[in-house]
DNA sequence: GAAATGACAGAGT
DNA sequence: GACTCTGCCATTT
């Protein structure tokens, strides 16, 4: 059953990064099957990359397996955004990231 | 309508 | 554990 499927990808998407709390991160593959389409990670990274000025917790969406992934080339950022939540970032790994991961 | 782009994921080396 | 290659998908030009 399609929950929304009068808008377009992109706002599901955003929806699934705002239902993300503070504290907690999900994966691009995650905010994808969110949105409906599982396996349109990729999809989601451009349309991020894309979002433009859009007020969502971007830092919150990581890469598969707990790395950083990436943030229009700050990265480094978005480490310091996800510590400043109480997430342990080690280089570009997040520690405890399997306990940190948001289901949505 | 088709080709190119990009803030991925998984498997293999 | 880190790096490389291929595959997938939606958006934009």
């Amino acid at each position: 059953m399609s929950p929304e499927p009068r808008k377009p990808f992109a706002a599901r998407v955003f929806d699934a990064v705002r239902a993300i709390p503070s504290g907690r991160v999900a994966t691009y593959g995650d905010v994808a099957a969110a949105a409906g389409r599982p396996g349109a990670a990729r999809a989601v990274g451009t349309l991020m990359a894309n979002a433009g000025p859009r007020r969502i917790p971007a830092h919150r969406v990581v890469a598969a397996g707990g790395a950083l992934g990436g943030y229009g080339g700050h990265e480094a950022e978005k480490a310091a955004l996800l510590r400043a939540e109480g997430i342990t970032v080690v280089g570009r790994r997040i520690r405890g990231f399997a306990a940190i991961r948001c289901e949505i």
